[in-house]
DNA sequence: CGCGGTTTTGACCGGCTTCAAAGGGAGTGG
DNA sequence: CCACTCCCTTTGAAGCCGGTCAAAACCGCG
């Protein structure tokens, strides 16, 4: 036999409480004094981009460190065919754009209107405070980034929808999550600020194949989809349990 | 079609008793005088282990941080019903359990004998050369994971084994390849220092798919197996043009 | 109301998983 | 030195999930 194209399949199975996959768009900013002083400092620069606006591309020069303001980010890298993984996804108090190589390692996108600080590498290298700040950033992502790889490496389709849909609930979902509160409906809308092919390529599926577990997930009443961006998740709590992190 | 909980995938047999590997290993190690002064600190402590023990488990109060001095260590999360992904594998230099939780967001287990330097998060944070190395390692994981989730995402499970055997290799198939050596057989015996299942963990794929990428290359001439864990490229360059990022 | 782009749906296919069994290979004991 | 066992690995056969290709539906918007 031999191979080629195609990803992995995975599973489901219920199980007890415990979560991880913190969006990082949902995050409460860190409230660093230091870094505070820094951001109003006359040395960094404020961009503001549209929407689709790339702010670097993968392998040009690394000249700058990145910290969203405001908006989202994400970061993608291609293969040389074309095919296109997001890496990541950037929110308020993210930092992007560190290079070790010189080279940056992935292209920056603007998925939203954003705002941008630019700020110089050199500048923080001088203090504790801001090297400490950084370095909770640093860990942010990576540990964002293991979350992401067994959504990649281990999850299903649907779990993997899932799993971004929860992305956008607030203190659902993760770690001390509390279950829904008493009384209410458990329900949330959540408004998306991305494409179906974004999502795809954040998931690592196809367009098409995020669209039917879409579907499938209306058809079920588990969501409503009120309009194109802007999904309902009906409950979340059934929403959380088709992760796959149980 | 309807996408309800499949049943799942991906191996841990739940036993312990396998594991090896590598990656970072290849990397030359970054000297840094403030580090190298530290690491002799007396409040340092070096930790010996045997292949397959544990230094901390997912979910564990996380309390000091690690440095690989010798050895390979991977780093893997679980789901619910015992799904494994590994999301990375430290080589020398290479640091890991910081948390900002306050627990460990994944288990690290040794995957050959290895030394690990025991630290002391709080006298790091007091040096700019220290957190500034720190970043160094941190950002070198981001990178990597970056790669990874390309891999998970998007290459096909040739293409996975293909870019497995090539971390191996060093200097190829990275920014500044120069391709094979003029007048040199372009070969490469690579020694794998983990089981199948700790492969096809680390991939994304099922055991069988490992094996039978292997078989498949090996039939194909591509490589040649002398042993279980010990495998020949015949041709790195041939592999390397299989791993998709061409 | 028409028009370009995105999204959804359908039909089909194939890569990878799953399930099952046979095949090593290293260590142990006779 | 061989028999035997335990595990890991390989191989085989079958089925399903998600990819691929194609077309219809939807959605703003001028």
């Amino acid at each position: 036999m031999s191979f080629d194209e195609g990803p992995a399949a995975g599973g489901f199975d219920g199980g007890r409480h415990r979560s991880r996959y913190a969006g990082t768009t949902l995050r409460a900013p860190v409230d660093d004094s230091a870094w505070t002083h820094y951001r109003t400092s006359p040395r960094a620069r404020l961009d503001r981009h549209d929407a689709h606006a790339v702010l670097f591309r993968e392998d040009d020069t690394a000249s700058h460190l990145y910290e969203v303001v405001s908006g989202q980010i994400m970061l993608y890298r291609l293969l040389g065919d074309g095919r296109r993984q997001v890496v990541d996804i950037l929110g308020e108090g993210d930092l992007c754009g560190h290079s070790l190589t010189g080279l940056y390692d992935c292209t920056a996108e603007a998925l939203t209107p954003a705002e941008v600080r630019v700020l110089d590498r050199r500048d923080i290298d001088q203090s504790t405070d801001l090297l400490a700040h950084v370095n909770r950033c640093l860990l942010t992502r990576i540990e964002a980034l293991h979350s992401h790889a067994v959504l990649l490496g281990r999850k299903s389709a649907s779990e993997r929808v899932a799993s971004f849909l929860m992305r956008f609930v607030r203190g659902r979902g993760i770690v001390g999550c509390k279950g829904p509160e008493r009384h209410s409906a458990d329900t949330e809308l959540v408004i998306l600020k991305m494409t179906r092919q974004e999502i795809a390529d954040f998931l690592g599926l196809t367009i098409e194949t995020v669209s039917r577990v879409l579907s499938d997930l209306k058809r079920r009443g588990v969501i409503a989809i009120e309009r194109n961006d802007r999904i309902r998740l009906v409950n979340v709590c059934r929403v959380c349990k088709m992760t796959g992190i149980h």
